[in-house]
This record gives structure tokens, sequence and C-alpha cells, in this order.
DNA sequence: TCTACGATAGAACGACGTTCGATAAATGTG
DNA sequence: CACATTTATCGAACGTCGTTCTATCGTAGA
């Protein structure tokens, strides 16, 4: 009921009396957990315990946890944001589509959980707007309608959260051991989909061999390619190769 | 450890005594629970009682609600399943591609839960297996690699299920209720987006009437329609248009 | 009848997000 | 200076969840 209406700037740290807290700390404390253990580390008594405080002090800053993962991922993004406006622009504004979809894929494929968070509440997440932002420039440059613009940073956002998100989620607890390897468990579905009668799944037969052993980063590449080549078409651009 | 190393068959349930269980009404009870009352409804607590059974009794079917969504999402999607292959072929792959990617889209934006364990676990799903099965024997129709076939589907699949999880994520609580309509809400960012600095965010000005009242679908759509583009041009078929 | 197994049931455990009231330090006000 | 208000902290307590454990019952085979 007494949520609190005022909270502590963002710039200077205040007068501090026992624990030098801050939503700066709180952040970099939540996602120092979740870099170092994983999503399932991230709980507010380990969150208090690494900050030296009480778990009421973690709601002073945050209402609920949501509100701390939106806060954490823009947080993040902020080093992302930094990064693709280092970006130089090139002569084609589709190649830095590419280069600033590969920052942000990168990023994700790191810390997961990203995916779940970027772009839900633009209230809070100033980054990921001027990320949108960003991409969004570069469709300005191509000629299209407000509405292609609109769909393509849609289309380019969906494709790079994605398939991040679906090659972040991690593998049932035995990969993060080292016990089995990566290979080892695609070689596993692999084989088993070998097993399967080759007249029933011809497709999966057909393909097993590049999913043996393929990289992650290819797969997205090369849908993120498929996406790209589309715009270039809708732009009137002649495909590059 | 004493994980039970026979399960009840499939087909025919066998004798019963209390009450009529099997891995089947436990997946169509855990369903039902999901579409009346969202993903937080589902709880082996609820389940039981919806079941007349004890909480005990579930995990003899299921060994945790990780399985329980995977058995739950391969249940459903045999519908799916049997929609698209109920779907005639056309004189073109892409076409029917894009056809089988709005059924499962649809799938998807009805239950948000199926995103999550869509293709994550494929011994336990066989309906998901087929249903890549069903994708990529499209593709065996395009002069496309083995490498370009599996990309393509990986890209498609990406497409529908990041889309569509993205759009299936709840609104804060208040759209469900009614009190707020989803136009409204959209409304809300639109405003907060118009009053950014048109000199800073040129692109969010530039998209903000069509982001304001527009349709997910139109959304998924175009941005399946990119990728599509994108494997036609790659196919060497000439663009329909 | 005894034994083994298929199947059920619910109490108990530990962890979690969140709430609450009791503070204490800092700041403002006369 | 005294004193009220705001800012901030703390940890116990609450309710819920997934999961485990042990006891039990019905059935079938020996």
């Amino acid at each position: 009921m007494t949520r609190p209406r005022t909270r502590p700037a963002d710039r200077p740290s205040p007068g501090r009396h026992r624990a030098s807290h801050s939503l700066e700390a709180v952040l970099t404390a939540a996602v120092g957990l979740l870099d170092e253990a994983g999503e399932s580390a991230l709980t507010f008594r380990a969150l208090a315990a690494r900050l030296g405080t009480g778990v009421g002090s973690i709601y002073w800053y945050v209402a609920s946890k949501d509100e701390l993962y939106d806060r954490a991922t823009d947080h993040v993004l902020g080093a992302v944001l930094a990064t693709v406006e280092g970006l130089p622009d090139s002569d084609d504004p589709i190649d830095d589509l590419r280069g600033m979809a590969v920052t942000l894929f990168d990023a994700i494929v790191d810390r997961p959980w990203l995916a779940t968070y970027f772009m839900r509440n633009t209230d809070v997440q100033e980054n990921s707007l001027r990320l949108y932002e960003k991409l969004g420039q570069q469709t300005l440059r191509l000629d299209l309608t407000p509405r292609q613009r609109f769909h393509a940073v849609s289309a380019i956002v969906g494709v790079v959260v994605g398939t991040a998100a679906d090659l972040g989620q991690e593998p049932p607890e035995e990969v993060l051991d080292g016990t089995v390897g990566r290979d080892e468990f695609l070689g596993r579905y692999a084989r088993a989909w070998r097993a399967l009668d080759p007249e029933e799944f011809p497709f999966v037969h057909e393909i097993v061999d590049e999913f043996d052993g393929h990289e992650d980063k290819d797969q997205f590449l090369a849908g993120l390619e498929l996406t790209l080549a589309g715009l270039r078409l809708q732009a009137g651009v002649p495909p590059a190769l």
C-alpha cells in the first residue's frame, strides 16, 4: 500500500550511512549473480546477501522481480547500445542493420534472460528504446513506407531475439556440468533422428548431417540473411550477389 | 531414486479402480487449466484437485513440471499437425510453407506457453518433430542445398515461435481484466513515444502511427513474408510480385 | 494365502517472492 | 535547539510452489 513515490536520484549517490547502495549497485549485483550462476541464482535472498543487506531493502529500489529484470536488462543494454553507436555507417544500410543485429544477438547469447525482457517496458528501458531507434534509423535510408519500416525492424528484432532465446535455453543440466559436451548432446539427437524411418522422415534425414555439430551462430546468420534479402528486395535495392 | 521404469500404455486405459487416470487425462486437465486461467494456474495442487487425486499421483505419470509441459505441448500439437496435414499442396512450396507457418502461429498465439516448449525434447514430442518434418518437406521441393534447407526451416520456425512468444506475453494484468483495452494499452505507449524528441528519435516518430492500433498478426505476416521472399530468392524462383 | 507390483494419497521439506512493522538516520521546519 | 517528516534499512513471517517421502491399497501371479 505504501509504494514509495520517490526514488533515489540516478546521478549522484546521496549520503550513505551503513552500506553504500543505490539502484545501480542492486542492478550490478543482480547481473553479477546472473552471469556467474545463471537465472536460478538470482534470488532476493542471494541478492541481499551479495549486497550485505536485508531482503526488504531491495524492495525500496524495485517493486518486484519483474521490474528488477526490466531494469537489469536496460542496465546491460547500455553497453550494447554504446557498441552499436560506435559502429560506423557504411554505404549499405542493410549491411549496417546486419552489424547491429549481430551485436545484439551476441549480447543475448551471453545473457539469455535479456531476450525475455528486451523492449518489454520502454518506460523503464530507455536503452532498449534507443537501440530500437538505432535499428530503425537504418530503414530511413531505404525506400520504404512507414509501415514497411515498422515491420522490417520488428522482423529483425524478432529474428534476433527469437533465435537467441531458442539457442540460449540451457540444455538439461548435463552440458553445463561439462560431463557431456555440446557436440555429444547434438550427436544424441542426430543419432535418434538417423534411426527414424527414411520414408516417413525424408527431410530430417536430409538435414541431420547439417544439424549434427552445427554452429548456432551460423543458423542465426542464415536466418537473418533471409530476412535481410527480403528487405533488400522490398526496398528495390538490387541483391548484392 | 525409484523412478518408475514402466509407464501406463498409451492406447487403452487399463483396469481402473478408483479414479480413471492416465497420462492423457493428466495432459487434458493440464491444458484445461492453462486454457481457462493461464500459465499461473497450472499447479500440481490445482491439477490434482481437478483430477480428484493427490499431488503425488501426478508424479507417477510425469517426472517434473518441465516434462508435464513437454508432453502437454506435444499433446496440443497433435491437433496442429492434423490441420497442417490436411492442408492441400499447391503449386508453390513457399505458399504451402506460409500456410503451415500461419497455422502454427495461430496455435501459439492461442496458447503462448507452446512457444517455450516446442521442439525442445523430440524424444517426447513426436508431433513437434512431425511438424518440423512437414515444414521441411516443402523445402525439398525447392532447389536448395541440405544446409540451406536446414537453415530455411530453422528461420521459419524462429520467426513463428519468436514472434508469437513476443506477442503472447500477457500485458501487465490490466488488459486481461478488461479495465483497459488493448488499444488503450498500445495508445499509452504511442502517446509516450510521440512525446519524445523528434530530432533524437526520428524513426520512432516515423512509425508511431503504425504502431498505434496495429494488429499483431499483420506484424507477423509481414515478417514472415520477408523471410519467404529471401528464401524464394535463394531458391532461384522469380518473385511472385 | 502370500508376495510383488502398479498406482494412489497426502504430509512434510525447503526455497521462493512478497508483505509488514519496527526501527534508525537524514532532512526539513519552527 | 527540538521535533515532525521523509528516506532508508532490516529480518521475521506469510502463503505458495515443486518436489520427496513413506504409507497404503488393490490386483494379479505363485
